[in-house]
DNA sequence: GCTGGCAAAGTGGTCAGACCACCTGATAAC
DNA sequence: GTTATCAGGTGGTCTGACCACTTTGCCAGC
């Protein structure tokens, strides 16, 4: 016998963080936001400052505002922090973490650019395309990566899929150190190049070669890293 | 020139947190802890009762630990209640939201069992028969979508990559009223059979045919629940 | 007129102590 | 023995004070 569990009746914090969140999704899109100061939110929502200081840190944990000692607390979209500090948490051995990456990259980038070559709109595609351009016109390593990591977020928008997205935001920026030691190594020109046969690939709607040349970009950087034994056996993709 | 953001000494918040969560690492998997009480704990940091509280809310909200009423606080492993609790805020729909569940999973279940099949210790394989014996026996519905649950846990965890197991353990949850549904309609026969015939791809360490297997029983998931066309074209996979 | 430093005001961060709401276990009444 | 009650401990909320950080704009000095 499986029994439910009691619904309770929820907190005050709750209830704040609710409202908050509610209000931040309905603007966010749209323009940055500012939410009120504490002592303001406070006298508006008729709770103490109290309440609402743990309402917005647990927005904050969860990635939907940035507070700002002394400035205040603005409404951002960084929803893969939280699964970025999981991760971080799980697996804190930094080399461990670098392969489990590989490996979970592998399994989602390849399906999320054959899904991009399927559904990209228009604006997206005009979108990697300027993200791509970016990459070439970068003018030192730092900028490369930001452009790298660029490329990959749009293809996961292009995706359609936002769950994607989330994962591979977060992925992303645990590999960020990584993808600058692979920058420095080999330049940025072998990035390019591959980014540019999967635009094309994308631009032409042709899902699978999206799928095959995104999967070799991935499997190319772990080469680039020094890692390797990676590949299940017995893969039955192309 | 790009420059590196001015690293801020880290808040008494951020500090407390950071001491309980290192705690908290160290012992969670031997056996249950509870954290002394929050004033006690203000006593022994020596900070104040506010900051603890902002801690703790704050390592509850990443799924370290369960803060209970009138009870004290529990050190649990709930690391995958962020990711989950960020996907619901990304995609509120719930149609939209399975359909870009079953996409990721599609994605990365069939890699995790061919890593299962690789990696499995032997005190897995013997979990995993045990969670299969489960399903079989499972008096009711209920008992049933949560072996079944249990079942791709035990896989993921298999995999031996702790990302995986994170992701899959988040939509698991994500998709559980859907699994509901789904043996509701069909019930737990076909399920059972496909989860043998992958049980016994990884017990005689055939990852291509584990990976099949499990594609196939995720995409029969869809078609019990009533979605269709998920598929990306140019799937160049087995 | 421009520059630099300084002070005021507004923000979040921390503190202390009180009281409320909830849960448990021991105790008293039956 | 069973049941009702209560005391003590827990987290939840409130209040009001003070500290630390930023911005802004005034103002003296150049």
């Amino acid at each position: 016998m499986t029994l439910a569990a009691i619904a309770r009746p929820p907190s005050l914090v709750e209830k704040v963080r609710d409202q908050l969140a509610e209000l931040l999704r309905r603007d966010l899109p749209e323009q940055e936001t500012w939410l009120p100061a504490e002592r303001e939110l406070a006298l508006q929502l008729r709770v103490s400052r109290s309440v609402v200081r743990e309402a917005t840190k647990r927005l904050e944990s969860q990635g939907l505002v940035e507070i700002q000692h002394g400035i205040g607390i603005r409404g951002v979209d960084r929803l893969h922090r939280p699964l970025n500090d999981s991760l971080s948490l799980l697996i804190p051995d930094e080399v461990a973490r670098m392969k489990s990456l590989i490996e979970a990259r592998l399994s989602i980038e390849p399906d999320a650019a054959a899904f991009a070559a399927e559904r990209a709109t228009k604006a997206q595609l005009e979108a990697l395309r300027r993200v791509h351009l970016q990459l070439e016109t970068a003018p030192d390593n730092a900028a490369a990566v930001e452009a790298d990591s660029a490329f990959h977020h749009s293809i996961a928008e292009a995706s359609g899929n936002l769950i994607y997205r989330l994962i591979l935001d977060s992925l992303a920026e645990l590999g960020r150190a990584s993808r600058l030691r692979s920058i420095s190594r080999v330049g940025k020109l072998p990035a390019i190049e591959q980014h540019a046969s999967i635009l094309a690939a994308i631009q032409t709607r042709n899902a699978g070669s999206a799928r095959t040349l995104m999967r070799n970009h991935v499997l190319a950087a772990v080469v680039d890293i020094g890692l390797c034994g990676l590949e299940p056996k017995g893969a039955a993709r192309a």
